[in-house]
DNA sequence: GACGCTCTACTACAGTTGTAGTATGCGTCA
DNA sequence: TGACGCATACTACAACTGTAGTAGAGCGTC
């Protein structure tokens, strides 16, 4: 389910990460949870969470004292895939991309053995 | 050179891999170079080169006529090490992004161990 | 030297994004 | 049951982005 093709911008995703991780949570919860130095006021996130409902991309799910609460209603994956592909397209493909990573020493020869591993597994 | 830390949207960015690509072009050249079914006017493109000039990503080099040459002056790779950290930071470190380049049928197990190959050599 | 074409410089503007304030409502505790 | 406090709904707004028009200058051609 989910339809897809919803653009997020960066601070929306960072919210819906927090969501992904816990589940469901409310504007509080969600606050609280971002990490980050210049934590964003109340009212901040409360009206991205307002713009991520308006697009589809999060819905309430109770209410408890008078505080709702908040699920994503569309999946880690999709939103992931959309950001990859965007960085593809401009590095290139995935090869180039990989690359960079190992280059920069961001990724490590044994990261690269484990995920080959994984990989081999889970495909038969 | 080219003291980093500059941050360019996407179309921005894409004009910029046009000039990494020609070197040195001019801003009819950046448009025609422009892959799109819709390809900005040219006063478009002229704006965004101008941005960047601001910004200090691209430089004039020379006049031919009354049309000015830009090239880039900041490089490719720290361009592309800013947009993957920030896509790492997203997915939660490269282990997990390669994984799901690998899941998603992006990356194959033989570009893995052509890039572990590759970068096994390059490192002795 | 005048004309026309192309280029630059400047200006405009609406939509998006990050950021937050204000007003008002509802629950809970005394 | 009234007050306090947190939550929501609504409003605001400046900066950034994509998009492009207009005015005026320079170059090549006749």
């Amino acid at each position: 389910m989910a339809s897809e093709r919803i653009a997020l911008t960066k601070f929306e995703t960072e919210v819906m990460s927090v969501l992904w991780r816990l589940g469901e949570a409310t504007v509080r919860e969600v606050q609280d949870a971002i990490d980050r130095n210049d934590r964003p006021a109340y009212t901040t996130v409360q009206t991205i969470i307002q713009r991520l409902e308006q697009k589809g991309a999060v819905r309430r799910t109770r209410k408890e004292g008078n505080a709702l609460f908040f699920e994503p209603a569309i999946t880690r994956k999709s939103v992931y895939r959309r950001l990859v592909d965007e960085l593809l397209d401009l590095v290139g493909g995935s090869q180039p991309l990989v690359a960079h990573l190992v280059e920069s020493g961001k990724l490590s020869l044994d990261d690269l053995k484990a995920i080959e591993k994984a990989a081999k597994k889970s495909r038969k």
